[in-house]
DNA sequence: ATCGTAACTGAACAACTGTTAAGGAGCTCG
DNA sequence: CGAGCTCCTTAACAGTTGTTCAGTTACGAT
């Protein structure tokens, strides 16, 4: 007969090859993982605590030793998003220099890509706001209009530039966000293209939306 | 002491007032308007039978009368949504005539004030398809699919015509399907723009993403 | 060897879930 | 009148929910 012991272990390494391809502390991040896997299917209401441990390989009790509440790991997946999303945006901005052209092309690209790399973390960042109670709610929707703002300063500062002619620019900014973030509710990795394909094309479409003319 | 038929009555009355403002059968469209509600603020698994009947003033077994199941109120409101959206899609396109450029601003004018007029089941209908079981899941996906060829034809028969620059004329059909769709999660009816002043932006922006060529 | 602690377990909790059963009020029609 | 129908009720059902609790194991430090 199997001991507890030997059970146990080989249901946590199942859990571990799963979701985290078989290394880490395997306590918090593979519950995470976990949360991030079967949250972004079936949303946060349609996800129990008992179908995150079971997909973590571990007991639902297990989830409280790490966490004081199943809300609570929405919460750090959606602020652990957000905030390396900002950060990404403010470097890429950064890099780009002075010109709004390029400003654009790199936060455009770092958007897309964190969306198609992040794919199901995003999905859920962008379908759970709701699920978040206070203050944590307000929190995050304050984080996500800073981030709008990097995509409104750029179309402002680019129209005073004379490189973008919309007669919109937020309007612009806000449709450029919307169709960034929406790759990764259709991407799929066995696709046609890359990666780098896709952000390369996002990058055109979004000068197109800027007003940038031809010539 | 007020009778139960008393009680009941009144609570009827202003179940009908919140959701229906005071008339219609009182029956199915009333708990259908108090579905779309509490479900597109909570969520389809956030919402319980309990949730919508106290919105509707009504038990919750009465949705029982009208309904088989909560999961049938969502197919009847996600069904009924695409439905409308096929068909006032399909009238834009016959009455814009031949040309591509009047075309995608027909198409986009009806995709924009849709979203705007019925805000609650479009956002519903954009965040709970994972909660659609088969078949009615793939039934749904397959009517997105045909909303989608819609924009497909117009960007690639605009292009043909030489009307339209962009070298991506698919992804761009999906951006300003993800952009028009995207107005449903922001739109507040006391903003300063009109919805026929957002429509009319959204058609500006379209162009632009579709490379139509200024002067 | 023993202590401490981090990581976890099975079993239980009350509250809530979707759903059903049985019945009553109000209406129309013969 | 009363049969039949629609629309709705209260009360209960079994299953699931998030969470807690008391205990157990593995393991590095003393």
């Amino acid at each position: 007969m199997m001991s507890a012991a030997e059970q146990e272990a080989g249901r946590r390494r199942r859990g571990r090859r799963t979701v985290n391809s078989e290394l880490g502390p395997a306590g918090v991040d593979t519950l995470l993982a976990a949360s991030i896997e079967v949250m972004s299917e079936h949303g946060y209401h349609g996800t129990s605590v008992r179908d995150i441990a079971h997909r973590a390989g571990v007991s639902p009790a297990a989830l409280y030793h790490h966490f004081p509440s199943k809300h609570d790991v929405l919460v750090t997946i959606m602020d652990r998003g957000i905030e390396e999303l900002l950060e990404r945006t403010g470097e890429a901005l950064s890099a780009a220099g002075p010109r709004a052209i390029d400003q654009l092309c790199g936060i455009v690209d770092v958007h897309v890509r964190f969306h198609l790399e992040d794919q199901h973390g995003t999905m859920l960042g962008t379908s759970e706001v709701r699920a978040l109670a206070e203050p944590f709610r307000g929190e995050h929707l304050a984080k996500r209009r800073k981030q709008q703002r990097f995509f409104d300063r750029v179309l402002l500062g680019g129209t005073r530039e004379g490189v973008f002619h919309t007669a919109y620019p937020r309007d612009a900014a806000r449709a450029i966000v919307v169709m960034c973030t929406g790759v990764a509710s259709w991407y799929r990795p066995e696709g046609p293209h890359s990666r780098t394909e896709i952000a390369r094309r996002y990058q055109e479409l979004a000068l197109d939306l800027a007003g940038r003319r031809i010539g």
